[in-house]
DNA sequence: TACCAGTACTTAGCAACGCAGAATAGTGCG
DNA sequence: CGCACTATTCTGCGTTGCTAAGTACTGGTA
């Protein structure tokens, strides 16, 4: 899609990822993937393997080395009691926005 | 409101504020205020004010000045046409975001 | 053997955005 | 005169996603 995703993503990519990890456990490669058959069309490599470096340097997230047959080791990203913790508090902040959001969205359809 | 806030609403922000000059023309320190009363009780005063002039730059908006009873002049902006285009573009990538983060979401109640 | 595509992760530099904090300017009130 | 409130501007900073390149391992093909 274009910019305004892009600035949009920064900020809900982060819950949008621990969201995932938070149904089952993960590697980069794989998730980068998946968001991109979602529709996340131009999701950047590099943009999610940061962003699992950062979750993990806060705790929010295990990492496990798991061998592939096809490549370089995976590392295998679950989130922990932290994580589950740190994402509720995502979801309450999501909540608040997308609840003002949606009222703006009523608001201005009027005039 | 924390951290959190603050990340989601960049990509978020500049939505908001078009929405809010879609109802109708409005200053700086009265959007923020406004802002406030909603819930974003830590806006900075001089984010708005730095949004506003990039909105101006790209010309999404009209700006006039009118003079104050209680201070320096206000420098009042509404939206314009082509304002208004890129306000419906922000909804519609709004509610791609909002749709993806909506089934996550049930995705992970679940499990 | 040499090469390439696919898998999988890492790194360096960049641009955009919101925040912190201070400065400036105008009005009215004690 | 000083203070509170109104109203805008500016500098420097941290966080985040993107671009672009590189590394590493496997299997298939010419």
């Amino acid at each position: 899609m274009g910019k305004l995703v892009t600035e949009m993503l920064k900020g809900t990519l982060e819950g949008i990822v621990l969201a995932i990890l938070s149904v089952r456990p993960a590697y980069g490669y794989e998730i980068t993937a998946w968001l991109r058959d979602q529709g996340f069309s131009d999701i950047a490599e590099g943009t999610i393997y940061a962003l699992l470096v950062r979750v993990e340097q806060r705790g929010l997230v295990d990492v496990e080395k798991v061998p592939s047959e096809k490549g370089p080791p995976r590392k295998v990203y679950s989130l922990n009691a932290q994580g589950r913790e740190y994402l509720e508090e995502f979801w309450r902040t999501w909540s608040f926005l997308a609840e003002r959001l949606e009222q703006l969205r009523k608001g201005g359809k009027q005039s």
